[in-house]
DNA sequence: TTCTTTGCAAACAGTTTGCAGTGTT
DNA sequence: AACACTGCAAACTGTTTGCAAAGAA
């Protein structure tokens, strides 16, 4: 974990960018999470162990890291409204949110990625992100639903 | 086409909502219209044809609309932040937007299906919405940077 | 006549920005 | 010492809402 940090901190002085306490505070907040966060929650949690650090710079800090390539910045809401951030690190991941319970079910991304291909292949386009935003009910949901009859046993998908 | 907008009508009627000039010319737009427009876009065309309508009155039908499923509601912009809304008939769309000249690539819905449904059934979720967004470059830009070097030729792939 | 719907303007949420002061290099 | 960075407060964008007037049933 310190490692990411560290090489973090090693692009940032690359490009020139100076190492600011709360560009190494936010860097810490955001390696010890593995699901996105949105920018009011990685406030909060910076905010605890600074109280002086601001909302805008935790804004203007997760663009500077989103254009370097260290933190993935999607839009994953029902309402997609609100932007998440997390470290870009291992597989892409993609979420279902469940409308009942707020749960973010975690999904793979070989689908997508084959999609993505199949795009590139067919369309002659060139893709730089795929985002893949379900929502639905999480299996939790999905179970106490159906047993109160609330919800068909055949799940039900869009279209 | 008025057929459409009859069976909108219709169903209006039978929620107990009444059917104005507002509502009527709102559907007019939108069965007009094979593409996803925002609200913005939206009213501009109403009020092209009747000048007093509102902008709130546009947000307002649109989204009473998307309740009774009359049109879908989604977020396809690279930055995902304004609804866009089409009237719901045939297969889902989805979009790459390429992040060059704006333009919007239709994604038939098959893949993303598939994906749904392997969610259902390995996950045990249900889902209500699939949203597919992709960014990148349209074909023509990729042709054109590709010539200029600008991109390279093995298409790249996010991650 | 009743109760929904509308237009207007103000409110709202999330994000960005101008500015004067602070801190890194 | 230079200049990037910060906090603050104000601006901004897209969307929603309270209210009194207008309109559909």
């Amino acid at each position: 974990m310190p490692h990411l940090i560290d090489d973090a901190e090693a692009l940032l002085h690359e490009h020139g960018f100076k190492i600011t306490g709360q560009r190494t505070l936010l860097l810490q907040v955001l390696a010890g999470q593995s699901t996105y966060l949105d920018a009011e929650e990685i406030y909060e949690l910076a905010h605890a162990q600074d109280t002086s650090i601001s909302l805008a710079t935790v804004y203007r800090t997760l663009n500077l890291f989103a254009d370097l390539g260290l933190v993935d910045h999607r839009y994953i809401e029902p309402e997609h409204r609100r932007e998440v951030f997390r470290m870009s690190e291992g597989p892409e991941q993609h979420y279902l949110t469940c409308v009942r319970c707020g749960a973010r079910v975690l999904i793979h991304a070989n689908l997508l990625n084959r999609m993505a291909h199949e795009l590139v292949r067919r369309k002659g386009v060139s893709v730089i992100t795929a985002c893949a935003c379900f929502t639905g009910y999480c299996p939790d949901c999905t179970a106490e639903l159906q047993q109160t009859g609330k919800l068909p046993t055949g799940n039900s998908l869009p279209g």
